[in-house]
DNA sequence: TTGCTCCTCACGTCACGTGAGGTGGC
DNA sequence: TTGCTCCTCACGTCACGTGAGGTGGC
């Protein structure tokens, strides 16, 4: 008797741990090399089958494609690049999982009678979640002579990130951001928009290191008052209408600061404060708050 | 000319945010009612159709499953109860997400040469990984005689729970401990066995005991020694084999455990204090080495 | 009349699982 | 001879997306 050391197909599945349908399938996309047919048809394996079919499995449980996993066993592509592509893509559904969980238990903790309007509320931003929708509220909000430069950066700026692995609480105040955006009608928008003589790009050049000043005062906990940052402001308003820092001029600039407000842009940033969480970074509103006060003090 | 209130599928899809794919196959579920159909059989939906399509769609933002979808509107299904279970579904995927996730770390941490190695191992677990065979293991390990009651008790306190979040480190630890016990034949465990003569139940409820108080002492930080979880420990063993505590007993009981020792004994409460991780409660294993430690000291 | 919208099939996706109906091999 | 294994179709899964080929409606 010839020994044979082939294995049939439920050998090989057995010592693999995977059903017989799932080495077929395997063997029919060419995944894994069939010795011969025996004379009723049966698939034969070669003996290194099994160890094949052993890192099949093991990068299947990784949730590898299978295509990408026979690119991985011909060497075609390299198990760190497969590897790492995995990863990657993990890391993106992983995100948006966190997302939904987070979404789901602050509809869990809700109380009835909200449950609804949150359900809409949340179920009206993507998963995972996108900016863009609020970039673009920032982009009509903002003067349309600035300079795309400075659009840029001040959308970076004034726009928070939806956090990696949020809080429920976290999810809310996005949603209800993206609400906000969403309302705001062109109209609406329009009306808000600064008087045409202003140098727009001047103005959010100043501003933004402006704040940045501020949010350094604001972190390190020092009170609103004169110094670097409101001095920075100030000329940033001055010069935006072709004018000098003065007492004059700050006595008036509170009256005209609040006169071009926007009513829901304390909102926006309370939210865009809760959007980010405890122990980030100032947003762009707290510093105008902290530089507002220091005007009133300083007057 | 009769004002029409009713949108086509268009309409109601762009003010939805979906395709009008989407929208038609809604309808064809029945998810969705259609008003009517126009003279050349276009749909026409009513005004509310729109408020429910956005209920559609937020709840499938969350992944809920359409037909479930169904059942949530019409009632049939409260929304808390959808939620809920969605809560719970998600949190399965999260988990072998999130094992996944580290299980991929590992190897893209790993060096080249160990890359093929360990990704077997790793292949080898299921994800989500299961404790099924580390509590086989041990079922099979344990004297025969033993009560229902202690195995499950020793079995549960023995076989340490994979991490709902691993670092890629308990991974490893996990899928070590795995292979160790899948590698552990009948005969290799046989010869370990103890004697026949033995009081299984005795012992182990003694030595359940002794390594609670052990447990404690060594979580305290107190050192090896004389005292009730020592005392405890001799006294199971005097129990199990129809003797005493006595000086004799003690002096000679070191060597009757470490001939009785299994040598991969050592492996497995190391790998099983890495899947636990830094802070855990301690192993058995820990508490089984305190309390030998306490016997040398006390000799 | 010209685009645009809308219609209905039919098929594809992804990695197999589930039968049906039949046969090989010890 | 009796189970058990193995074979090949064909179809199902889940929530749509993608065409093809044709028509309605402003």
């Amino acid at each position: 008797v010839v020994r044979d050391d082939t294995l049939s197909i439920g050998e090989l599945a057995r010592q693999a741990g995977v059903t017989v349908k799932t080495v077929r399938f395997y063997s029919d996309q060419g995944l894994l090399p069939e010795a011969a047919r025996s004379g009723g048809g049966h698939r034969r394996y070669p003996p290194e089958a099994l160890a094949r079919l052993r890192r099949i499995r093991s990068l299947r449980a990784l949730d590898v494609p299978v295509p990408e996993v026979g690119r991985a066993l011909d060497r075609d592509d390299a198990l760190e690049t497969v590897v790492a592509r995995q990863l990657g893509e993990l890391g993106t559904r992983l995100a948006a999982l966190r997302w939904r969980e987070a979404a789901l238990r602050l509809l869990h903790e809700s109380p009835p009678e909200e449950l609804t309007e949150r359900l809409e509320l949340v179920g009206a931003v993507s998963v995972p979640p996108s900016t863009a929708a609020l970039a673009a509220y920032w982009r009509r909000l903002l003067p349309p002579r600035l300079s795309a430069r400075l659009r840029a950066s001040v959308v970076d700026a004034a726009v928070p990130q939806p956090p990696a692995d949020p809080r429920p609480a976290q999810v809310l105040a996005f949603a209800r951001l993206h609400a906000l955006a969403a309302r705001a009608t062109d109209t609406c928008l329009a009306s808000h928009r600064p008087p045409a003589d202003l140098r727009a790009d001047v103005l959010y050049d100043g501003l933004r290191e402006a704040y940045a000043l501020a949010a350094a005062d604001l972190t390190a906990g020092r009170a609103p008052g004169p110094g670097p940052a409101l001095d920075c402001y100030v000329a940033a308003y001055a010069g935006a209408t072709g004018r000098r820092d003065s007492p004059d001029f700050r006595r008036a600039l509170p009256a005209q600061l609040a006169a071009a407000d926007h009513p829901v842009m304390a909102r926006y940033w309370s939210l865009a404060a809760a959007v980010a969480g405890p122990g980030a970074d100032p947003t762009l509103g707290a510093a105008e708050d902290w530089l507002r006060s220091g005007l009133d003090v300083s007057a």
